[in-house]
DNA sequence: TTCACTTACAACTATTCAGTTGGAAACATC
DNA sequence: GATGTTTCCAACTGAATAGTTGTAAGTGAA
């Protein structure tokens, strides 16, 4: 039999990324983790060492993928909102990473200054102030920290949706909408003479 | 001795509500809980029943505290900006609510359907659809939940701020104006007219 | 005082879980 | 094909951990 260490990884990584973003670091349980991926669990601490390590490196991994599969496009407010309904589809499809987010929050507090997260977050910023010219840093890290407040918490607050909202035919496509309107009005009253 | 039966369920769901809040349903310790509260482990189970049972009383009695705590007062647009502004106060003073909040949600997932809980979230809606006469039932419920969502995220994903936008002195104040402000454009658009 | 009931705790059980070890099979290199 | 290295797993260890039990002491009412 050929050794396929890549495979290997890939399937510990993914196996990983499920279980953490079902459960938490707390939750997560290594052992299922290696039945699911079909592989020893010694392989784990080979490969990616402690429980915790593996996390930072499921959370690492799966921003660094999102970084392009999103991308900000146009200009105006109409593309903000745009961008949020395109946020708002992606996390909806795949909750992965809205839970990941809210995970660390709880979990692990304030993040470790991780650099490659720093430069990730700080060019996102960056792109979404050419979206809207003539709006400083702050205002545009303020807006896009409120679309990712918005878009991430959706999912994993579905049951407060239910509570307040209740639920209905096409209640996600609503909420949809009212995000991205409100995304648009947003970034419209930011903009200078808004 | 005399004993004194509610203060020792007292002195558990206190330190229960400091246990889940900061670790979750599956990071507390039950061991922890009743060290904290100085009162024997078994006496929770006596009291409260399963891990998970005690998780939704210590919630059910955090929110219906918060009820009077804060209150919607007044009418209109402004009202509901100043209403946002003193949720943001409360969950910034006492992280306590986010953050079970974004447990039960990442945890617990659709909550079980608590008729307790029905009952309070929907007299919260219909309070805050008082605030804003003409908005209908659907869009306050829609409006509530974005405030809910902002203000209850804030304490949760401070690492995120912190890399979009970078801590500063005065930040929070900052982040609560915006929300404030959002929050009265958001009604006002949705007043008949708006 | 007696009796039924409640409060409380120390000690226990049975299980779960992160992390390790020893060794076997596959591979690479000379 | 001999030698050393890497991949892999079954089985193990030791530490927690949720939940229980047996018992003693306090309470209240007859």
């Amino acid at each position: 039999m050929a050794w396929d260490t890549e495979r290997t990884k890939r399937l510990l990584l993914d196996a990983a990324t499920a279980e953490f973003s079902a459960h938490g670091l707390a939750g997560a349980r290594i052992d299922r983790i290696a039945a699911s991926a079909g592989v020893n669990k010694e392989r784990i601490y080979q490969y990616f060492g402690k429980k915790d390590e593996l996390f930072a490196t499921v959370l690492g991994t799966r921003l660094r993928a999102m970084m392009d599969e999103v991308p900000m496009t146009g200009e105006g407010p109409e593309a903000a909102g745009d961008y949020a309904g395109r946020l708002f589809d992606h996390h909806l499809a795949d909750t992965t990473i809205p839970r990941l987010v809210f995970w660390e929050g709880l979990e692990r507090g304030a993040a470790a200054t991780d650099a490659a997260r720093v430069a990730y977050h700080d060019a996102k910023v960056q792109r979404f102030q050419e979206l809207l010219p003539g709006v400083d840093r702050a205002m545009a890290g303020e807006i896009l920290l409120t679309i990712v407040t918005l878009v991430n918490a959706w999912p994993v607050l579905a049951h407060l949706d239910g509570y307040l909202v209740g639920a209905s035919a096409g209640r996600t496509a609503e909420r949809r909408a009212f995000i991205v309107k409100t995304t648009v009005a947003i970034a419209r009253a930011a903009l200078p003479g808004g």
